[in-house]
DNA sequence: TTGCATCTCGATAATAGTTCTCAATAACGA
DNA sequence: TCGTTATTGAGAACTATTATCGAGATGCAA
């Protein structure tokens, strides 16, 4: 058997369908509550605590992908469609990368079966850029996004 | 000026110091809290708050890069000492990695000005892999270092 | 060195992402 | 169909991180 994607075996539940199907029908990487909001909608919602458990069964089983962006939350995405992100340390702005900057890892290192990659490039984004410009302090200009966004909200 | 490390105009305190210090003095990546615990020892303890705003201060400047790997914790290192990590997804241990994977990034991408980057490689380790094996199950044979550790401490 | 504007610190409260608990339910092999 | 057992959902619990704010430290100009 292979390795490399193991076969978790766990029973296939409407809700762990539904969870995957959102993620592949999503053109980017997504957040637990993201998943929780959209498959809140349906006749039948699904509870926060098993998005986080098929999402952990997901990653496990190298069908999805985790991603942070510095925002203090947990992006995930399809591996089959796997990309990095950039981010920007000024405002906390990120983007997907359009080609992979990854070189072929081995897929054994130091004793590991690797079955995937998770890259974040760090910078600033052209607005924040101009701020340290003019200033020579990025940390004003543009402030980060807060992880309390529902403060202000 | 250079904006790959941007100068932020920022006092230069004993606490900044402190925490800079042990990051340098450190062989691998630390936790806030692993900072706090060794700061606190000493005769004049920084808080904890002042670590986080350090370590953000750092990460702006360049002078630090942040790595996840998958505890829910940021871990914090030197960038002139950088390196990735590689993780295993069965037991949650991590090691660094000799070599960078990482192939020569522009330093400038889709108007963003790159000044460092970060990447995790998963897979399984060679005990959790041998789970996988015998059980076809990776997540039961070595389960996965909680967040929680303090209940159990 | 002194004065002063303002940046920084520390303690602690607040916030919010994630995990745990547990009884009820659903999947699946026999 | 039946029995075993993994899974679910609601909500409590946990904890990493950030916000608040008064007190103190820093650095620039004079």
């Amino acid at each position: 058997m292979s390795v490399r994607h193991p076969v978790v075996r766990q029973r296939n539940t409407r809700q762990r369908g539904a969870i995957l199907a959102a993620i592949e029908a999503a053109s980017c990487h997504l957040t637990a509550e993201d998943l929780y909001r959209r498959l809140r909608r349906g006749p039948r919602p699904i509870g926060l605590a098993t998005i986080y458990r098929a999402l952990d069964a997901f990653v496990r089983e190298g069908l999805v992908e985790p991603a942070h962006v510095g925002d203090g939350r947990v992006r995930y995405g399809l591996a089959a469609k796997h990309h990095d992100h950039l981010v920007c340390l000024g405002c906390g702005a990120w983007r997907p990368l359009e080609r992979c900057l990854v070189i072929g890892a081995p897929r054994r290192m130091s004793g590991f079966v690797v079955t995937g990659h998770q890259l974040e490039v760090f910078g600033y984004c052209a607005r924040c850029r101009q701020s340290v410009d003019r200033r020579g302090v990025a940390s004003r200009g543009a402030r980060r996004v807060s992880r309390r966004r529902k403060v202000a909200a």
